[in-house]
DNA sequence: CCCCTTCGTTGGAACGTTCCAACAATTATG
DNA sequence: CATAATTGTTGGAACGTTCCAACGAAGGGG
């Protein structure tokens, strides 16, 4: 439209400087004078000025800006992580880059190859699936941090994860002080972080003495297969279902109301993750809450400390959950399903 | 950490060729000869060359990016609207920059200030909350396409939006084509879309010879909103509740069910937008689903058709919602709610 | 056998910025 | 009063790519 944007030089001239000191202004130095500076600032408005990013990443070197790949949009965990992220990389004047990746694992690759040739710094791998091989590959390319997967180590890179064997122990210990005893895992399927909630419930199941009693109902992450996990459970007819995920806990419950039963009146059902929509009045599951948030500005800062010290050891960080209890579980029905 | 990427240069002399053979050769250029080709393409693979993004859009002024603002991640909404403009802007061969809004809206000008400044070649923003001046400055800089929101018109700006009065008619329709008369309509507050869903009950209760039962209560488009609203509604006894949008009625069903009342035994509940989680079987929600995806596709479509054709004139598209009857609405009880 | 075209290839310019060495003008130091 | 240090400013080089005019070699027509 405009025939083209302005450029410093545009700028230098109308302020009546040289394009250098332009920069120099723009860039906040100190060794400008106020007089200078003024003109500069008031000409760069005038003409609405932008810095052409690719320019400056081309020569600096140094692009601002930090990619994201997010397993998948819809799920609402990952746009929770997200927020904690923008807010951190916000803070420190960078930018983020954002693409989740398809159905297709291969493709993630291909998404990171994008990211980089866009420069940027340093890489947030929210969830993928990569290959270990793919994974070492690229985090010897760019500094990388992974979010939410805990189960391949490499050197340099850094990793921010919820402690899943504990969050499972607290959904395990608030089912058994309600009186539960018969309590299934419905778990995420075959992942590293179902597998470490399931690991979870199997210690914490025996912890309480529970060990003969503990059940694990292999699943998915999603409504339908959290539907169907429960359908299976109900025949162990117990009293108490830990789901390994809130969406998946959503499938179950909508399960064993249609088998005719009351939630939490004849089963309670415990979710994890503490999305927002567990909240919501219609839902208002209790869950075993992560820091989402929390996990995002973790990652996104360990990642920035990183690209301050290259060279320093991977730091690999491992956050609580906390319990949050709403409607869906209560006291162990002493009369149980049939 | 590796020392620094291999630059174009470096594929050159691997390959015995001049840089701008390779240039050529890798953007697929017919007069190459098949032998350079093949060489060229060997040394790129060998040494893991990846074309620097901002070197290109520096000289070519050509970004082959589009930026993408979405008002907020967490709503289901958007991240089916985004699904929509990746699949066709991948395609194209285009790739997405997205950047999203926080609460506060003067937020949102700087977030397209930063999409500008990596050369974005285009706009697209998702439910977006410029002033109409904000909006006329950026549609004049950029290729702009807005997506859900019809009440600003910009000569050379697409929109692409949903039909919202025809949609609010046929949920209209469908309540009192299972008997009801007394229907309530939720209003989602105070913006654009709301308005126009609010219209288009006022217009089928008229077609209905409803007029004098219509009832608007104005809420907003959050879970507690909804949840407020319908406490709002229940004391003017309806038997159906037309909730403008999907959250909103979720929140609207726990209130209804708070009271005692069976949904949709006692009062039918329908929705609007069709996001996927409507579908839940824990929720289960009667809702008029907008084809979210192709809202999407369609936006980048019309984006991308404008940079071939920057001076043609605005397009304007409204597509149709459909009715996806699930278990929150049915006949009307005839001995209502006392 | 010479000229013209075609094919494949090449070096140089350009893009808009940051960085650096160097400069002029001013002020401080001996 | 000469020299040194400081302050503010400048032009040129560089970044990695695309584009363009121009090149030599090969082939075809007269």
């Amino acid at each position: 439209m405009s025939v083209s944007r302005p450029t410093i030089l545009d700028v230098a001239s109308r302020a009546g400087v040289s394009k250098s000191l332009v920069s120099l202004a723009l860039s906040g130095s100190p060794k400008v004078s106020d007089a200078s500076r003024a003109r500069i600032e008031r000409a760069a408005a005038e003409l609405g000025y932008r810095p052409n990013a690719a320019a400056r990443s081309l020569v600096a070197k140094k692009s601002r800006t930090l990619g994201v790949l997010v397993l998948d949009l819809h799920n609402p965990v990952f746009a929770e992580i997200l927020d904690g992220v923008q807010t951190e990389v916000r803070q420190h004047g960078f930018t983020t880059m954002l693409v989740s990746g398809g159905e297709d694992p291969s493709l993630e690759r291909d998404e990171i190859d994008t990211l980089q040739q866009f420069q940027i710094e340093g890489l947030i791998l929210i969830s993928h699936r990569l290959t270990e091989a793919m994974l070492r590959e690229v985090a010897g390319e760019i500094p990388t941090v992974t979010v939410t997967r805990d189960d391949i180590a490499i050197p340099r890179m850094d990793m921010v994860c919820n402690d899943d064997v504990e969050g499972a122990r607290i959904a395990v210990d608030h089912l058994v002080s309600l009186g539960h005893r018969r309590i299934v895992c419905l778990s995420g399927g075959d992942n590293p972080v179902s597998h470490s909630r399931a690991q979870g419930y199997l210690e914490a199941m025996a912890a309480h003495g529970l060990s003969d009693r503990a059940e694990i109902v292999s699943g998915g992450l999603t409504d339908t297969a959290g539907y169907r996990a429960a359908q299976e459970a109900l025949e162990l007819s117990p009293t108490g279902l830990f789901v390994a995920n809130d969406i998946g806990a959503m499938g179950a419950i909508a399960a064993v109301e249609e088998a005719g039963l009351d939630v939490p009146g004849d089963i309670s059902v415990i979710g994890y993750d503490g999305i927002r929509l567990a909240g919501l009045r219609s839902v208002n599951l209790t869950t075993v809450a992560q820091p989402l948030a929390e996990l995002g500005r973790l990652a996104a800062s360990r990642l920035l400390e990183r690209l301050e010290s290259p060279g320093r050891a991977a730091q690999h960080d491992r956050v609580s959950s906390q319990l949050i209890v709403r409607g869906t579980t209560g006291p162990a029905n002493p009369s149980p399903t049939a």
